[in-house]
DNA sequence: ATACTATGTGTATATATAACACTAAGGTAT
DNA sequence: ATACCTTAGTGTTATATATACACATAGTAT
């Protein structure tokens, strides 16, 4: 604030721009990944990042989202929420922009195609407790997202969106405890999960070398608030 | 998204402005209330608003909101934390803007001089139950506040910010019951409060005509996470 | 001394959470 | 066919938390 005053009159009414930074999580193989790109250009080439872009003058921040997930994974309709907004002012070094930072959450990665663009020299999932030093404050908006994931792990059925459409209770806990980060109790976990009444039955495996697990669905994906952990 | 194909090229690549819009409660006379400004200019000339402005580009977005608060009601150094932010294309019929909503709490009026500014005509507290139609899209913004300041009773410590420095566990209590918006047990909401541990004796009430009651302070102002009801 | 007013306090019940170990159902190997 | 391997599925008890509820207390005012 102190500031304000040595700065020449005309600095005093720039404005800034905003973008959106993007924390897409899959689950693979027992693991949370997210989706991250390598740059391609200064301040931070070859430096790992958020993927992102800047928010159009005839789109929605929340259409800008759902174009940069679009674009970047090609899916559309996935589970996004916006998190939080990042306005320091050197935290892109080169430009003043305002970060407006999303979750979105996608069920598998199988019908996935990465796509780079021209901003990044690659695209891939990194397990999202290996990721060392991102570009900006990618770190910061990242564990934002990993504590908003959690806690509403415990107090909606936001799971649902992290599932396949059918999936058995051992998965379910499964995914629980890879993003909670600790062990569930098998038979609290359940009786907990029917009292909330989300799921309906849905069938049986077949061909697995033991006893086959019933298979579930979610009754909604709306987002409900249920208090689950 | 499918008009972008119709905008011509040039405006494909216009990018947007941001804004903070601060959403101030303040508690008078057994009623929560909320910092109003009636705008002078078109296209809601004459209509109430919340109070905010430009983001400008050599602060950053929290130093905007302090900016404002200060600008506003001449304090500096309470409670605020960041809402959402609100991205509609339209929100703003004139000029786009996204708006990055912050709340604020005020522990009493007394201190307070509210400042006009060239913008706006007056600017005056009402009862957050009592506003009706906002200009933009500042009804979603308060409507918005209101559920996280109400989320935040229960999990936090957040009271202390609209508490006078010493209070009895009714005036707590009283605090708890306006915002709320129910009726609390008194001897359940004394036994949590204890339990929470959060608050030490500050000696007691004089001159009332009544048994005086204990006054208590908090020991920490900084936000906790408590589970409160 | 009596009335008035808001303060301050305890117990019993219902509900939610946490801890804990064995049997069941299928496939595979012999 | 039998034994074996692997994951699924299931109940009870103890503890902690939440809820419901009514009367004595400590001051001032008259």
């Amino acid at each position: 604030m102190k500031k304000i005053e040595k700065k020449p009159e005309f600095e005093k009414y720039k404005y800034s721009a905003a973008a959106v930074d993007l924390v897409i999580f899959v689950i693979i193989d027992g693991e949370l990944n997210v989706l991250l790109t390598k740059m391609k250009y200064k301040p931070f080439e070859g430096k790992l990042a958020l993927p992102g872009g800047r928010i159009r003058v005839y789109e929605s921040v929340d259409d800008c989202a759902k174009r940069e997930i679009k674009e970047k994974i090609g899916v559309k309709n996935i589970y996004m929420e916006q998190l939080y907004s990042f306005g320091d002012v050197k935290r892109d070094p080169s430009v003043r922009i305002i970060s407006v930072s999303y979750l979105a959450l996608v069920d598998n990665v199988n019908n996935i195609k990465l796509e780079t663009t021209e901003k990044y020299e690659k695209i891939y999932w990194m397990p999202a407790n290996k990721v060392s030093k991102l570009a900006y404050d990618h770190n910061k908006i990242l564990k934002y997202a990993l504590s908003r994931l959690k806690s509403k792990l415990i107090y909606t059925n936001i799971v649902c969106n992290l599932l396949p459409q059918k999936f058995s209770l051992s998965e379910m806990q499964k995914v629980h405890e890879i993003i909670l980060d600790r062990k569930l109790d098998k038979r609290n976990f359940r009786k907990k999960v029917f009292t909330l009444n989300l799921i309906k039955e849905a069938g049986r495996e077949v061909g697995v070398p033991h006893r086959p697990s019933k298979l579930y669905s979610f009754k909604t994906k709306k987002l409900m608030i249920t208090e689950m952990f």
